[in-house]
DNA sequence: TTCCTTAAGGTTTTT
DNA sequence: CCTTAAGGAA
């Protein structure tokens, strides 16, 4: 029982839980996640059968992470906890109980992508204006309607539901929601929310599932519970009706997740719900100074609606929190980068102790190329995942399609894809075809001779045979010979070798990887089914964080907010603090949202551990046009006693670095900071450019600087175009950009 | 049907 | 700024 001697008080009294509901209210930093897998561990070792625990969390890395630390503390019992997160658990169960409900096994799980163009193709089918039915719209109406477990029927028959549709003049969505749903179920699919919308659909249908459910799990755990939707909440406590043992971990603090639906309300439904429970409050935070941490509490005070707390620290005072000024988004990343070298030299710090969050991914650019300046090694995190990229969702349409030949979305992507002559109009006759005539896709190309002209006909029956003999490979084979067969009979992989362009080639790259992660599944032996049809299983809810990190190296983390929420770090930037910007000028509208913004401002803080810098900027690039910022209203809503306002003109040494490199690099020493007209002559600082990088022209695209004469009046650079051949340039009127 | 050029519009956050 | 959609010509 030595774990328990790491815990105080509260923490321990979460641990020992007995019987019964329990709610824990964690602040940030107040060991949450050692509550939880203290907790588990505890009950494995009292003697319960880690079959019977479903623990529930949002990410698959928190559900890893909390499996390995707790596999460490009680073994290889751990490996039978239902332990993952709310989707991939009720995926599991969908599929071995949704025959119940008519799912086969092996349903299609729809990322958003496959979703949105499905129901863009709904539009189109129904002649509505694409204008106003936007799929992004359109969905998320959807979406939202699922997660309060509207079904299409419902939704047609609510008058609140439909006065808001007629009053936004998209009367149509009602009929958009069941067509949709009618063609995932065609599809044999369920998009992210129908795993929790089936589910629950399947627990009230069939109540001898839920009782064998109810049974089974005799504790059910849900980690970050402020983010739970009504639907997540509803089936949770249907599961925990009978044993009565549930045990939640939230912080209402940290809800950054409301535009997802998820409801802070259901803590306090909680407390309504389950009249015996204990509440548990985790106050004390060991992650931070207490200038962070009272800093963040001067800040969450400001929303109305919360769960008082009082989050405190023991920990040192620390030191204040450093704001800072610039100029220009990029002079941002200028003062970004020196201040981590500065801190480097000065602390001792490797680069994974720093962090830099920003609210939208967009701003990772202007600090990456300070860093990649100045030579510090950084990784972004987040922005265009992996499994989202255009080559691997083909060659997953491929895979999907070959298992499972009524998915409308993968027939979509593969049915042209290489070229073969079967073009939009075709493909809208041939799904035309199979609503009207209420057959599946695959029957319309089966019996494509009868249904359509003979010219598409012919040009059918080649893939028709392709799809067959995919079909029975894959049933022969595992899943890695089967993707490799069908990546290269399919003429993707060609098609991709072909294009010899950097882009086509880190396409031809990324699909080797996906080959390579398949190799992988195959390799492992911890998945006994090697087909095909169960990696695909395997693989639709994964993101780019499950992904297996191979380089250990040291390297400043780049991220959203969102995605930093549970991570800390030594000394925490975050950027872009202004107004439109964080807040997010389309997140202003209400108190409610206004509050969510403030919550992810409050997560931000609280991920420092030693050091927090917030910088904001008077100009920054927006939609690629120079626009006047303002010092965001979350700066001052902190207690200046934290702070350490200093800006340029009073912090000497920054001044000074960045001075120091203008000098070297030979440029006037006129100050930049007063004349931003410097930005306006070229995107790049004519001083950053060197011979040997790839630039950009305006006119004469892309190409390669072969010299650069800065000793001249005129500054030139000889560049070598792609198109055009070599030219000369004067750098002061060439806008050059700097491509990586 | 495809390919090429031009126009528009979009940057929140994730399973 | 970027990407993706739309529209027009071959």
């Amino acid at each position: 029982m030595k774990y328990l001697d790491d815990l105080n008080p509260n923490q321990k009294k979460a641990v020992l839980h007995e019987k019964g509901p329990c709610l824990v209210i964690a602040g940030a930093g107040s060991g949450k996640t050692r509550v939880l897998t203290y907790r588990i561990a505890h009950l494995i070792k009292g003697g319960t059968d880690p079959f019977s625990i479903l623990a529930l969390t949002f990410t698959n890395k928190a559900a890893k992470e909390m499996k390995n630390r707790i596999e460490k503390i009680v073994g290889p019992d751990a490996r039978s906890l239902w332990m993952g997160t709310f989707h991939s658990i009720f995926a599991r169960i969908l599929r071995s109980e949704g025959y119940k409900i008519g799912y086969p096994p092996n349903f299609v799980i729809y990322d958003t992508q496959d979703s949105k163009s499905l129901v863009k193709s709904i539009v189109k089918e129904l002649n509505l204006d694409p204008k106003l039915y936007k799929e992004n719209f359109v969905f998320n109406r959807i979406s939202n309607a699922k997660n309060r477990l509207i079904s299409p029927i419902e939704y047609k028959n609510n008058p609140i539901l439909q006065e808001e549709d007629i009053a936004s003049l998209r009367p149509m969505i009602g009929n958009i929601y069941k067509i949709y749903s009618e063609r995932c179920f065609k599809s044999q699919a369920m998009d992210f929310d129908d795993l929790l919308y089936n589910t629950n659909f399947l627990f009230s249908e069939h109540i001898d599932i839920l009782n064998k459910y109810q049974q089974l799990f005799q504790h059910v755990l849900i980690d970050e519970f402020q983010d739970t939707n009504y639907c997540q909440y509803l089936i949770t406590k249907r599961l925990a009706a009978v044993s009565r043992n549930i045990f939640v971990v939230g912080d209402d603090a940290q809800s950054i997740y409301a535009f997802r639906g998820a409801e802070i309300r259901n803590i306090l439904k909680f407390e309504d719900d389950f009249d015996e429970l204990s509440i548990i409050k985790l106050e004390q935070n060991y992650r931070s100074t207490k200038n962070i941490v009272n800093a963040a509490n001067s800040v969450i005070d400001k929303n109305k609606s919360k769960i008082s707390k009082e989050v405190w620290t023991d920990n040192e005072d620390g030191e204040l929190i450093s704001i800072k000024k610039s100029f220009s988004d990029n002079e941002e990343g200028k003062i970004v980068s020196n201040l981590i070298f500065e801190e480097k030299n000065r602390n001792q710090l490797t680069n994974s102790n720093f962090a830099v969050l920003y609210r939208t991914n967009s701003q990772s650019r202007s600090i990456e190329e300070s860093l990649r300046r100045i030579g510090l090694k950084y990784k972004v995190f987040g922005g265009v995942s992996f499994y989202q990229r255009k080559e691997v969702k083909d060659l997953l349409a491929y895979l999907r399609f070959s298992i499972n030949q009524n998915d409308e979305q993968s027939f979509r992507r593969i049915i042209n894809y290489p070229r073969r002559g079967i073009g939009q109009t075709s493909v809208n006759k041939i799904v035309t075809i199979s609503n009207k005539e209420g057959i599946s896709l695959w029957e319309v190309l089966e019996r494509s001779s009868e249904l359509l002209g003979s010219r598409i006909n012919n040009l059918l029956l080649p893939f028709k045979d392709l799809i067959i003999s995919f079909s029975n490979f894959s049933k022969n084979n595992d899943a890695y010979s089967s993707a490799s067969h069908i990546a290269s009979n399919s003429g993707l992989l060609k098609d991709l070798w072909d294009d010899r362009s950097i882009e086509g080639i880190s396409r031809f790259e990324n699909v080797q990887e996906l080959l390579n992660s398949i190799k992988e599944f195959v390799d492992n032996d911890e998945n006994k089914e090697k087909k095909l049809e169960y990696f695909l299983q395997e693989i639709s809810l994964m993101t780019d964080q499950d992904k297996e990190e191979e380089e250990s190296d040291e390297f400043i983390s780049l991220m959203t907010i969102h995605m930093a929420k549970g991570l800390e770090f030594p000394v925490v930037f975050v950027v872009g603090v202004e107004e439109d910007l964080f807040p997010s000028q389309m997140m202003i509208s209400s108190r409610e949202d206004l509050e969510e913004e403030r919550r992810l401002f409050y997560v931000a803080i609280t991920r420092a551990m030693k050091k927090l810098y917030l910088t904001y900027s008077s100009t920054r690039y927006r939609y690629g046009m120079l626009k006047d910022c303002e010092k965001s209203r979350f700066i001052k809503e902190i207690s200046p006693a934290y702070l350490d306002t200093e800006t340029f003109n009073t912090n000497r040494s920054l001044v000074s670095n960045v001075l120091k490199e203008k000098k070297r690099n030979l440029s006037p020493l006129k100050n930049v900071f007063k004349k931003n007209s410097n930005h306006k002559i070229s995107s790049n600082d004519i001083n950053e450019l060197n011979e040997g990088m790839n630039v950009r022209h305006q006119i004469f695209g892309v190409g390669t600087i072969k010299k650069i004469d800065l000793h001249s009046n005129q500054k030139k650079a000889i560049v070598n175009f792609k198109n055009v051949g070599e030219k000369t340039l004067l750098l002061n009127f060439a806008k050059l950009k700097v491509i990586k």
